[in-house]
DNA sequence: TATCTGATATACAAAAACGAATGAGCGAAA
DNA sequence: TTTCGCTCATTCGTTTTTGTATATCAGATA
């Protein structure tokens, strides 16, 4: 093994070859030609006096060197996107892109008339929305700015507390002609309940505050929050999902009010890096009084 | 500012540039000469549409946008690092680099004999140990595995808890031969104390335990742990060390042992990542297990 | 003042990397 | 079977990048 240091474009071309399966698809990817990209990984195996990939004509199969090295190359490619990013929005004014993580109905349903007014004050700000419920963004610089329900342990972060999104039991108006409006929870199991897929920590702390609803069985089951939603408004039966969301369609029903409400905490947290940089500055403003306001609805 | 991805090779020179302060001392530092390492730099201030650097015949001045971009450039260059790292450890059998993070007592004091021994069972183990009382080591991947007296927060990591590792009062015997041996807490008053420059959170959770201590204001300060035991050792006065090292000179004497004495929470800590590398398994196994034996004593 | 040492900038030749073209292997579909 | 589409490997000419050598500027020192 040599002991030169190899170019960190090879790493791109690494994981572009890892991403794509292919030395051709890699190649188109990164604006490279075949030859080039098959270059670089002889290139790099030759440094690091591995092999990293068995060649077939169906392309490329990872071996398990490879394997181990991906997520360092993903951290590599997503540091040096945040660097361009911290570069294309330098300057005094609000320019550049600001990457906004959050999860999948707050990313939907509530966030866009916000970034919608932000972004027509701010022409020059490009702004990037990362639909996920996985929270391994923003000390992997994989997001500037993100959207959570859970405080973030980390020092690190700005953290900005919201405060507690109002959860409600709802059901479509038809679903309930046809079924019928429980008048105590009790009532529920008698209901078609739309519910989680899988145990999450997050399910498991609303057991812990309304035990009832751990004796239910939901027949409809989501790990997609966004898909719950959808179901409750397709009248496929009873779910828990944001108060405000459901006020704004007149057809779903608010049920149980009185002997359900959970209120879900929500943060706006940044790297503290940002904190200086007018695009993160402004977007994180912006996103705490947005939200602010949503919550007092 | 052109669409077109500036080469990772770029960011490389352009944080060598920044640390070395001079095209001509980036280019010695990289292996490159002084013409490509300026190309490189004029690309990338053409890419991102921003100078860089003010250029004289002093060297090259960083502009703000460079100093802003420093830190990106600096998360860049562990990453890769850190991928060489794992590139280097592939395979079933022990070899490669793996970077030790710990404290400067922990790492000069007592690392050293069980790095040796580790060293001596595994000779194509590279032992990297990176003394320093920062913690911001592991999720920026600037060290593999840590020693860190604190419980890290943090999910994605491995911890091992080791135990307390009891700290006492001491002085060198020629110290106490002058001025007298403390009998009780409150006779410290009268002593030379030695101490921490500035609070930090360890010595305000020392203050909340033993809260005499509070009151006697160190005559000789520092931050270094490494300092205040040279200054124990030389007999400056009396000072907070860990018993067990001071137990190796026969001439330190521990004082008021029954009155004072503060268990340091410990902890090895990896990056859930470097789980299945045989260099780090290796080497969390063998401080785990040295680290162990070390409180036990 | 003259000189020496550091720096950046420029010009031109050498070296390295790249892309286009081609050949060959494998699998799916006509 | 034949064809088409995908893949990787190889060759060769060209482009790009790099290094060498040199000019120039600023400051410290004799």
């Amino acid at each position: 093994m040599s002991e030169i240091e190899p170019s960190w474009d090879f790493y791109r071309t690494f994981l572009t070859v890892m991403k794509e399966g292919s030395l051709s698809a890699a190649a188109r990817d990164l604006g490279l030609t075949q030859p080039t990209v098959g270059r670089h990984i002889d290139a790099l195996e030759g440094i690091i006096g591995f092999q990293l990939f068995i060649r077939s004509p169906q392309g490329l199969i990872p071996t398990e060197a490879a394997l181990d090295l991906k997520p360092h190359a993903e951290q590599l490619a997503a540091n040096a996107a945040a660097l361009l990013r911290a570069a294309t929005g330098q300057g005094k004014t609000v320019r550049g892109t600001v990457r906004i993580s959050a999860s999948e109905v707050i990313g939907i349903e509530v966030l866009p008339p916000m970034l919608a007014t932000l972004n027509e004050r701010h022409p020059d700000l490009v702004i990037e929305l990362s639909v996920s419920d996985q929270v391994e963004d923003l000390l992997r610089q994989q997001a500037d700015i993100a959207v959570r329900m859970v405080a973030p342990a980390q020092d690190a972060l700005i953290t900005r507390r919201i405060g507690g999104i109002p959860l409600g039991l709802h059901a479509h108006r038809r679903y309930l002609d046809l079924h019928g409006v429980p008048e105590k929870l009790d009532d529920l199991r008698d209901h078609r309940m739309i519910g989680f897929d899988r145990e999450s920590a997050f399910v498991r702390a609303m057991r812990k505050r309304v035990p009832l609803l751990g004796i239910m069985r939901p027949t409809l089951k989501s790990d997609s929050n966004l898909a719950q939603m959808a179901m409750i408004r397709a009248g496929c039966g009873i779910g828990v999902c944001q108060v405000e969301l459901a006020r704004r369609d007149p057809n779903l029903v608010r049920l149980l009010a009185t002997e359900f409400e959970l209120p879900l905490e929500t943060f706006v947290v940044m790297h503290e890096t940002m904190k200086t940089t007018p695009r993160c500055r402004v977007t994180f403003d912006a996103l705490v009084e947005g939200l602010l306001a949503y919550v007092r609805k």
